[in-house]
DNA sequence: ATAAACCTTGGAGTATAGTCAAGGGTCAAG
DNA sequence: CTTGACCCTTGACTATACTCCAAGGTTTAT
């Protein structure tokens, strides 16, 4: 099993070690020992346990649930079922996201498509007259 | 036209005076003048002005953005394309944003459809075997 | 007269996820 | 044995958009 510096460990992932010493201030990522002078030492755990960080990141879990999770899986007891309702709750976080989101996008749309563009002046654009109380 | 206080003008939008001379310090919304005592005087425009504010927030532009569409509306010689052109760079802004979470929530609830679920120990679990580098 | 509303500067705190700098100690190679 | 790369800690700073507080004072309305 080898033993990694914070330097390799943040080599092997592509993560900068003021970031390995962040997650551990978080409480996600601690080392598996420390040396005489201090130095953190990783095994390759921790390179699966940092994917792991990275990967639900980009799921778009926040540390605070990243967190909650690696508590999960670090304790035997815990089941499937926990697991999968944070997830599912991820999901539907995302899902109310999206219908924001596209709502926002289709008025603005419609501002834009009513909006005459190049060379009128500002009298006559929808966008503002809309920002301003008059619908189109 | 009404000469109006700080406080009236913010309970006219429903905004905290905090958030009002925040909008100042930012440069979004200078009062009309100053009594000699120094209390804030807006008039009616403001209110309009400060409405534009939060409408436009509400279609997801930053402070930084809405000054910029104020510092356009303020000039007379600027031209219609101009807003409509920062319009639609916002909603190409909201369009990638919106292909991300519907990629991520996409490959969450794939997650989630090879869960067990109930009952079942962690090692089951194909959420954490994902995480953790082996894919269901 | 008194209370409510206003003024100022400045700082702290909220949340998120880092990033960087200063000033040192440690380690391996040449 | 020295040099350079790497490591340590603490603490401050980035961006975003506020919100709240203090302290001390003025003004306005009833």
């Amino acid at each position: 099993m080898p033993r990694l510096t914070i330097g390799k460990l943040g080599k092997a992932c592509d993560v900068k070690v003021d970031t390995i010493r962040y997650y551990e201030r978080r409480g996600l990522l601690l080392p598996l020992e420390r040396t005489d002078s201090g130095y953190r030492i990783y095994s390759t755990h921790s390179i699966q346990r940092l994917s792991f960080i990275l990967k639900a990141q980009g799921l778009g879990f926040t540390l605070k649930e990243i967190k909650e999770l690696l508590e999960l899986s670090d304790k035997p007891e815990s089941d499937c079922a926990d697991v999968r309702e944070l997830a599912l709750v991820k999901v539907s976080q995302i899902e109310a996201r999206i219908a924001d989101l596209l709502k926002i996008k289709d008025s603005l749309r419609e501002l834009t498509s009513f909006c005459p563009g190049g060379g009128k002046p500002l009298t006559e654009c929808s966008i503002l007259l809309h920002f301003y109380g008059n619908e189109p």
